[in-house]
DNA sequence: TCTGACCTGCGA
DNA sequence: TCGCAGGTCAGA
């Protein structure tokens, strides 16, 4: 389930495989990714193209071509995937990009979540919140933030308008790391434990970021492996299991139509 | 603001 | 065979 710190990962790993390449031929198998144009223009805008960079806002990938600029957002399932000698060729590969050297890409998506779009200027997402670990994110915005919108913890942290790029695993991470339960109301909150909260933010997707991910079923990295984050998750999954910092129990509850796992002995 | 649909594989 | 997993968006 690719959320941001599964995004950045993606990125860092396409960048030594894609940057500088030449697109040679790009076939696609699932015209219904792409959103906002037909396959043939997707095709006529990007072979013979250069990727210069790639860059990552909130959990979408934007790829730098000249001119024009595919983006991705790898839904629930999407994976890119460069070709392996020794690998049969993988299921549900919607996408398959050849570069002038010869490598390959490929874009998985089993349960089709993904979105493609073709931007021919610098897309700009006026509906996206603050990136959770970009500089605009301080203190006082998250105060802002939370003052603005009077909803529980759990779904503020979900709302991408607001904050654009934590999902359900690290939203249930995060407010365990706070010890802030996530019935409780975001106008709730005292100063101290805002200022926590936005330490715990940047400090669970970083160490996020550094394990490459969280794997449960259809997230690998672009080499194939696992992530190794879900060693580390305190309370996703983990239902019935004891609590890893107190003897509670971690407790599961739909919030939002999606499951929210929490302590009550040390979130509060 | 909230709920359900989209989608496919897996486990009970 | 059915429920569950969850990011996004349309519709109530």
């Amino acid at each position: 389930m690719p959320e941001l710190p599964e995004v950045e990962t993606t990125r860092r790993q396409l960048l030594p495989i894609c940057k500088g390449e030449t697109i040679a031929d790009i076939k696609i198998h699932q015209p219904v990714l792409l959103k906002n144009c037909d396959a043939e223009e997707f095709r006529y805008q990007l072979i013979g193209r250069t990727i210069d960079d790639i860059d990552r806002l909130s959990k979408y990938l934007i790829f730098r071509c000249g001119e024009v600029f595919p983006v991705v957002h790898l839904g629930m399932s999407g994976v890119f995937l460069k070709d392996r000698a020794d690998s049969k060729y993988p299921k549900h590969i919607h996408v398959e990009w050849t570069f002038e050297s010869g490598k390959q890409l490929f874009y998985q998506d089993m349960r089709r979540f993904g979105k493609i779009w073709l931007y021919k200027e610098y897309p700009v997402f006026e509906k996206l919140g603050i990136d959770p670990i970009s500089q605009t994110l301080t203190v006082e915005r998250l105060n802002e933030l939370l003052q603005k919108r009077r909803t529980n913890m759990k779904l503020f942290l979900m709302d991408q308008q607001k904050l654009s790029g934590i999902g359900n695993i690290y939203a249930s991470e995060i407010l365990f790391e706070s010890g802030i339960l996530p019935h409780r109301e975001t106008t709730s909150l005292d100063d101290k434990e805002i200022k926590l909260l936005y330490d715990k933010i940047h400090e669970v997707l970083q160490w996020a970021i550094d394990n490459f991910g969280t794997t449960y079923s259809a997230y690998q990295t672009v080499n194939g492996e696992a992530g190794k984050m879900q060693t580390y998750l305190k309370t996703y999954q983990r239902a019935g299991d004891s609590c890893k910092r107190c003897d509670g129990i971690i407790e599961k509850e739909v919030m939002g139509s999606r499951s929210t796992f929490f302590c009550r002995s040390c979130q509060f």
